[in-house]
DNA sequence: TAGTGGTCTAGACCACCGT
DNA sequence: CGGTGGTCTAGACCACTAG
């Protein structure tokens, strides 16, 4: 299912909130795609009806959204997911001598399974529908540095169930663009730190008493729906986290 | 008295951006304080002489950056500081019953310190330069919950020390405000794991060998200079951070 | 009612980019 | 060079707030 889309634009709204509207439809139902430059804007300006300055302010509140991005004298862009690797704002990625590491993925099981309580209740699916369930390790240097339990909605994601583990790569969120067409726009982090279940302690190598930071994750793409919720755990003496409030 | 205006206003950059650093300056030397309410756009705009729309894309620029607030029929105001309780982001804050605690602050200790070269890093002073030192500790319903060290540059800070500990309440940047009108705009924290100093375990009440969240805070004013570098020690198993990316 | 910010328009010129 | 977004202007009308 996918969230309704405003077929009614409301006329009580200024015309550049039923634009920033229109236009984040076109993007929330592909219609506009990730990486490729939207029409001009005069020609906006002109298909809707409105001054350029409207559709300019339309366009800027997309651009602070952070699901368009302006290139002077190119176009603008709808953005591609660009989390990079969030790895890197999580635990010390440097080795001894300051020298930074490569992550690598690894697929460690795939199944389809019925979703658990707390999934559905991530993932806004109904209790028991069918989900994706995959767990991952992340290594530096050949080393375990993370496990990982990812879950997806099997409707969109179910290309992912043929995919050998070999082509996965090492980041999952291009390939949930590629393979599955949905961009990954934000997302919402919690993290605290408690003891591993013995699967996570197994897989990084480490004793089930050693406590560990769990990250819990949910994922959504630009219509705000939820896409995917991934927990983690990795090794609490190792991890660092820095953001910035405004 | 007249303040100097900024001697380097870049005439390359365009006008609203030059009217934005004029403005912010006008917010960081006090000029225009907080809670109080700037000059109307068309008065901004006669006296800079130029029109409206470039003042209001100037005042757009400061409310994005959290430094203004509009609103409407009233008029444009310098923002006050609003991190509010920042500790209800970081820990478990409801009792076992569900029922949300309130917070109290108790101040340990205030000494005047040469300031170590961490803490020189973190304020961007002088190593060895005068620093006010306090401890301080939060409890929820009469236990102790938080270990803070808080570092301040003497510089602007300097009532704080005259002040008695039954006056500086429960939170600090309200204080910072009103005795020193120094405004906390935003911060940087950066989030691990480890072992308590002892100072922190006797403080809390719990053994060296507890595993304990360490927060590091450094806390910005308005002209972006550090104002205050804040270490923070809470058991770990109470400790939960939520946040949300773009 | 007077004053404020909010919305919208129309048009001019500038700066950047690829060809 | 042509096309794009970036900046700036000038003015109109609306919506909200306070007295």
């Amino acid at each position: 299912m996918t969230t309704a889309l405003p077929p009614t634009l409301d006329d009580r709204l200024p015309r550049y909130q039923q634009l920033r509207d229109l236009f984040a439809a076109a993007v929330a139902d592909g219609r506009w795609r990730p990486g490729e430059a939207i029409p001009p804007e005069d020609s906006l300006a002109a298909t809707h009806e409105v001054a350029v300055g409207t559709v300019r302010k339309a366009l800027a509140v997309l651009v602070a959204e952070g699901m368009l991005e302006r290139r002077q004298g190119r176009g603008t862009f709808v953005r591609r997911g660009s989390f990079g690797n969030a790895l890197a704002r999580f635990f010390r990625m440097t080795d001894a001598k300051g020298r930074p590491m490569r992550p690598v993925s690894r697929i460690l099981s795939r199944q389809v399974l019925p979703a658990s309580a707390e999934v559905a209740e991530h993932l806004g699916v109904a209790d028991g529908a069918p989900i994706i369930a995959l767990t991952r390790l992340r290594l530096v240097d050949g080393a375990p540095l993370l496990f990982e339990e990812v879950h997806l909605p099997r409707d969109p994601f179910a290309l992912l169930m043929d995919l050998p583990f070999a082509e996965f790569g090492d980041l999952l969120y291009p390939l949930y663009e590629t393979a599955c067409g949905k961009v990954v726009a934000s997302a919402r982090e919690t993290i605290r730190f408690g003891m591993p279940p013995a699967a996570a302690a197994a897989a990084l190598g480490i004793d089930a008493g050693v406590p560990t930071a769990i990250i819990d994750r949910v994922a959504f793409g630009f219509d705000q729906a939820p896409l995917e919720f991934r927990r983690s755990y990795g090794p609490a003496e190792r991890f660092s986290y820095s953001i910035d409030i405004r």
